[in-house]
DNA sequence: CTTAAACGTTTGCATATATCAAACGGGTTT
DNA sequence: AAACCCGTTTGATATATGCAAACGTTTAAG
């Protein structure tokens, strides 16, 4: 979406459907832009261009103001919709909100997709402090590796989707900590998978640790995760290896719980 | 959007545009649905949606899992980046999360697009409690005419902008309460003008009263609103028409001042 | 005050490409 | 085994897209 890898494996595709993702992509890169500077980032002429914008800001997607382009709010009430859509979303809101005031501090409620993750909510207990740099990473999909959640994800994911993932992304560095061997990570996950949370001793971001387990349901197959993360000097010792994993565990618990009997009224 | 009205006045479009959006506004109806289901509701053969559905699939926009295919959790992610890459957004969520606070209500931060309201931001304080209504209210961008918020813009938009969007739409009712006479809504904008603040008494929700303020900048422009909504109970008499008034307009001015300061640092 | 440059916009024409039928293959049902 | 439903592919065709070039404004330069 908006600039990712493509593949087309041969196979018959709408070539529009590409231009304007990469359209999209350069507004989002550039964050604003008038015809002429998106003109110059893709590779079609300046006219036809200006006939896409002029469709795109039709349909909804684009904001003109002056002559400058914007992605349009109305993005914002589509991801309000997928994400009312999502039952894991529907199921953990609330869990998340509990754990977070318990804790007093952030709490996530996340889930996979095409091996990356997207945090699908975020609560702020009485601690937690809101930073500019946790509101960007909510912006792209993060990787599994290096987070709490996403390893409870990882760890629990049957051995060939997480074969699947494994092969398909470099274990990227994020901070010292950052397990970035694969034999190193596998062995992490087959301790999670024994313990039934995971640790995040900041290898996402320098001073955080973070504690993460699975939401699943009862045929195996995972939905998210949900985590607590706070500053290090705030979860250490006993609190990080046990007191706070179990309450994690539980959120998750009553998560899976209310998933179910959600599915089962329909 | 997904669907909404176009008009092509002539010019030149790129036609692919419309129907992606086309496909999109039915798997966002159905929620989910599969090749024939989508091919069924848009006017193209079987074989076509099937080359739209891959492309759409490989570029990110929708997820297909046995053949049933669904908006991509990504849009959560492409909204984010809009939020963050909006200044109001910037500038006030702290200070709604306070509104919240103080008053203990739903406090809301929104902004106007195409003569409707998005909410850009919504915090909860300890006694507002989330129902499914009102995460449905924010799946679409709103009228203005029936809420505090809305009307607060309304009020404060340069006339010919106004008269622009009020021409557009014909004043639904939403509730007994909403007003529908168009004389009658611009005696209550020019109440709304004088007095700085504009009221909902239960013309969007039975039984929901709100108070909103409009956030505007030193030439005079409007950027968005400010609101806080509670249950009639508990906000009436003095509280509703004096007390609340006062702290949202408090509110609202707070967000002006960091909308100049961020202006001034770039 | 004239000229040049830059920008968004439109348009004719050539061609790439989106679309339709029709057929294929795998499942499931009859 | 026949009939059916599903997703998928493919060749042929119409047409929508994309380029280049020109136009009308506005802004900057000489």
């Amino acid at each position: 979406m908006f600039g990712t890898e493509k593949e087309t494996n041969g196979r018959r595709e709408i070539k529009s459907v590409h231009k304007i993702d990469d359209i999209l992509a350069v507004i989002k890169r550039l964050n604003e832009g008038t015809l002429t500077e998106i003109a110059e980032e893709v590779d079609l002429t300046k006219g036809t261009v200006h006939t896409y914008l002029r469709t795109l800001h039709n349909c909804g997607y684009l904001t003109e103001e002056d002559g400058v382009y914007r992605l349009s709010l109305q993005f914002i009430t589509v991801a309000e919709h997928v994400r009312n859509e999502t039952s894991l979303y529907m199921a953990g809101h609330d869990e998340v909100d509990e754990l977070a005031e318990r804790t007093g501090e952030y709490a996530h409620l996340v889930a996979e997709e095409r091996g990356r993750e997207v945090t699908l909510y975020e609560s702020r207990g009485e601690y937690a402090i809101a930073t500019d740099y946790h509101l960007r990473l909510r912006e792209t999909p993060q990787y599994l590796h290096h987070n709490a959640a996403g390893k409870a994800m990882l760890a629990n994911f049957d051995a060939d989707r997480r074969d699947r993932i494994l092969e398909t992304q470099d274990l990227e560095a994020q901070t010292d900590n950052t397990i970035t061997d694969e034999a190193e990570l596998r062995d992490t996950l087959e301790t999670v998978r024994e313990n039934g949370y995971a640790l995040n001793d900041e290898e996402e971001i320098r001073g955080m640790r973070a504690v993460g387990a699975p939401i699943r349901v009862p045929d195996g197959s995972i939905f998210g995760a949900v985590s607590m993360s706070a500053p290090a000097s705030r979860l250490q010792g006993e609190r990080f290896r046990s007191a706070v994993p179990e309450i994690v565990m539980e959120t998750a618990n009553l998560i899976e719980v209310n998933l179910e009997t959600a599915q089962r009224d329909g």
